[in-house]
DNA sequence: ACTTATTTTTAGGCAAAACTAAATATTTTT
DNA sequence: AAAAATATTTAGTTTTGCCTAAAAATAAGT
C-alpha cells in the first residue's frame, strides 16, 4: 500500500527527471511547495520502500517500480483530465485540480474502464500524451517550443509548457487552441516577442507564452 | 475545511439516526470499524465545529450543517456509483468501495455537472434515493421489507437494506433485481423463509435475505 | 438497592507527514 | 584555495487520527 503524499513525491520525480539526471532535493521542496527537509524525510522512506534512488545530496531518481507507479498516476491524472473537459463540459483550464484529486482514487479495473469509455485517447485536453495501460508513452510527433519556430515555418499546436489557468485563459482568449495550424510571421529584435499568423489574422505574443506553447513540426 | 474522516464521521451518524435519537458512541465504532475512544475524540471535534450536538454518555446527532455536508457525501457517492453502473458497466455489488473514495472529492462543480451528465437520477443502482443540489431527498413510494409483506400481495423490488457484495450477488443470481414484480407465496413457519414468485417461477429465500430486500407497497 | 455488566470517557502513546532551526555538505565566487 | 553562498540534512516539534489500558458513568440483573 501507498499513500497519496507518496504518490505526490513519485510524480513530482519523474516531473522533474529530465532524461538526464534525478531531481535534486530543492526542486522538489520548490514543486511540491514544501521545505526541503520535509523531501529529505519523504526521500528515505521512498527509498526503503525500493521505489526511489537517493543518495544523501545527490537528489533522486526512480527505479522500475516507482516509475511505473508515477506513470501510473500521470495516466489517471490524464485521463479524468479528458473525461472533465470531453464528459462533463469543463474548460481546459478548470480542470488541473480536480484531477489532481482523482488520480489518488485506488482501482485499476476504474482506470482501464474509464480508458475505454473516453474511447482511449492519445492525448489530453492540453496536448499532454496518456500513457497506456502498460504505461507506455507514444508520441511519434516532433515537438518544440513555438519560441524556437523558424520564420513561416507552418506548425501545429499540440500542447503547453505550464498549465497554469492563467496561461490557458490566454491562449483561449487568442483563440490559440490545440490543433491550430500557426507560423511565425516576424520576431521583433527588441524583445523576442513574435507576430504570429493564425486563423488567418496575425497577432502578437511575448517571448514567455512562446516559450511555453508547444508545436509539431512534422 | 474539512478532512475525509470527519466527512466520514458525519456519514455515519447520518446513516445511524433513524429520524428518532442520534447514534451512540459504540454503534458509531462498530460502523465504522474503530476504537470507541477514537468516536468519543472526534464527537468532541465535530462538535466543536459546530456540526454535531454531543453530550458526553449520550450520543452524537448531526445538527444544521453537519446534515447538509452528510447529504452532501450522500449525494456525492450516490451520484458516482450511477456513474460507474450506467457508463462504465461496473455491477452492482463492485461499486461500493470506489464510490467511498470518490464521495470525497471537493468540487461542487464537479458534482452538479455529473449530476446532469447522469440525467438527474432519481435513485442509485440500489435503489437509495438520491439528494439533489439542495440536498432534498424526495422519494413518495411506501416502502416496506419484504419479509413483512403480506401473502399474495404484489410488489416492486426498489431496494436492498445492506448493499453487501454477497448479497447482491445472490439477489442478481436469482434475478431479484430492481424493478421486478413479485409476490409472497407462502411463509414456513419452521425458519420463516419465504416462497416467493418472480419472473413467472418461484422459488424459496431465507428470512434473513427477505429482511434485506425492500419493496414498494403502493 | 446493590452488584455486575456494558458503555463511554480519560489519559497517554504512536505513526505519518508536515514544520522550524541549527548543523553540515557542497558549490560558487573571488 | 579560502571565504561566501547555497543546498541539504539532522534534530526536535506539531497536528491529525488512530490506538491501548484504565477509570468513570450508565444500564441491567437479581
Amino acid at each position: 500500500m501507498r499513500t497519496s503524499s507518496e504518490e505526490d513525491y513519485l510524480k513530482a520525480i519523474y516531473a522533474l527527471s529530465n532524461n538526464n539526471e534525478g531531481a535534486s532535493t530543492n526542486a522538489l521542496a520548490n514543486h511540491l511547495s514544501m521545505k526541503a527537509s520535509s523531501i529529505t524525510d519523504m526521500l528515505k522512506k521512498l527509498s526503503d520502500k525500493g521505489w526511489v534512488h537517493y543518495e544523501k545530496y545527490k537528489g533522486a531518481s526512480l527505479n522500475i517500480d516507482g516509475k511505473a507507479i508515477a506513470l501510473s498516476i500521470v495516466r489517471k491524472h490524464r485521463l479524468w483530465e479528458t473525461f472533465l473537459v470531453n464528459k462533463l463540459n469543463f474548460k481546459w483550464d478548470e480542470v488541473h485540480e480536480i484531477a489532481e484529486q482523482l488520480e489518488h482514487i485506488k482501482s485499476n479495473e476504474l482506470v482501464d474502464r474509464l480508458d475505454d469509455f473516453l474511447g482511449n485517447p492519445k492525448f489530453d485536453p492540453h496536448g499532454d500524451p496518456i500513457p497506456n495501460k502498460d504505461y507506455e508513452i507514444t508520441d511519434s510527433r516532433k515537438r518544440s517550443y513555438l519560441s524556437e519556430v523558424k520564420i513561416n515555418r507552418e506548425v501545429i499546436i499540440i500542447g503547453v509548457k505550464d498549465s497554469s489557468a492563467q496561461l490557458l485563459q490566454y491562449l483561449e482568449k487568442e483563440n490559440m487552441i490545440l490543433g491550430k495550424h500557426i507560423s511565425v510571421v516576424e520576431i521583433h529584435d527588441f524583445d523576442k516577442s513574435l507576430r504570429i499568423a493564425i486563423n488567418g489574422k496575425e497577432l502578437n505574443i511575448s517571448e514567455r507564452v512562446a516559450q511555453n506553447v508547444l508545436v509539431q513540426t512534422n
